[in-house]
DNA sequence: TGATGATTGGCATATTATACCAGTTCGAGG
DNA sequence: CCTCGAACTGGTATAATATGCCAATCATCA
């Protein structure tokens, strides 16, 4: 991850579909190094994944909240029963492992208020060894982006 | 957003670098009107950007904690001095108005313990009209989505 | 049924990606 | 200081892809 590594990075996550004729523009390279590296952090695995960022609204899905949920029971069989309602259940975009506690916080997309109450009859409260589930919703956004920074190493 | 339109978001989620031909024969469709359905979801808003997704630890960010905070005065002037600070700061990805209270949450990213300390005093602590923050270390990543469902209207 | 507007598929051209080659730079070791 | 070697760079030819345009098809409504 060198200079011309990161520029690379940043530009590629403002704008993930340049061609890589401009993208070498962009960095001062010629196409033919600037395409080899970009393969090279993809292979690496520095870039994940590529996808286009999509309108919540637009999509049916307005409202966002935050989710805390407590495990009461920390069995393998009870954690590893809500983490794979966690990977199925689209609403539920990222779920973290907190420290301090056994708890997870979810970032969860939702139509409306009807709906994330189903949501949650439907997946939380038909498991068992779930001690609490505090939601905090989202009413305005005021900062969402999609660039991190880059650290240079060598 | 029909059917065909659904399709197309989602599989643009999945990989933002799709050709527009595979595009097209992924949604069974020939490539001419996959291509205009593509530049019309551009245009409406629906498709907000495409980006490359990183690998934090690679960026030298391997932390990420969320922050919850409450300002003490609520003038236009405090709000807007915290969040253009907020915008400012690369290593504050998400900033989200919470419901009941003003409470900010913000998804940070830093290096280690001691970078997150010198932020958190170069940027909140100066500010004024800052009556709490609450700090909350992830330590895993059960799931982490960049694929919103999508429902259909027309 | 007939007319109208929207959507589709195919084609020609312009743009872009990719593999390959030679030239260059940089660092290690003598 | 010189030489060697590895890694990187830039250019080029070819293959793949995007894009604008046109006629054909489909759905809708009178």
């Amino acid at each position: 991850m060198d200079k011309i590594d990161a520029k690379i990075v940043q530009a590629l996550q403002e704008d993930g579909r340049l061609t890589n004729q401009d993208l070498a523009e962009k960095i001062g390279l010629s196409p033919s190094p600037c395409l080899r590296r970009v393969r090279n952090l993809e292979k690496a695995g520095i870039i994940k994944a590529y996808s286009a960022t999509i309108d919540q609204k637009a999509c049916g899905y307005p409202i966002t909240c935050f989710v805390r949920i407590r495990l009461s029971i920390h069995t393998e069989d009870t954690i590893q029963k809500f983490e794979k309602i966690v990977e199925e259940t689209p609403e539920i975009l990222d779920c973290y492992l907190m420290a301090g506690g056994s708890d997870y916080q979810l970032r969860v997309v939702t139509g409306s208020l009807d709906e994330y109450e189903q949501l949650v009859r439907q997946t939380f409260q038909k498991l068992p060894g779930i001690s609490s589930v505090e939601t905090s919703f989202a009413y305005g956004v005021v900062k969402k982006s999609r660039v991190l920074p880059v650290k240079i190493n060598t």
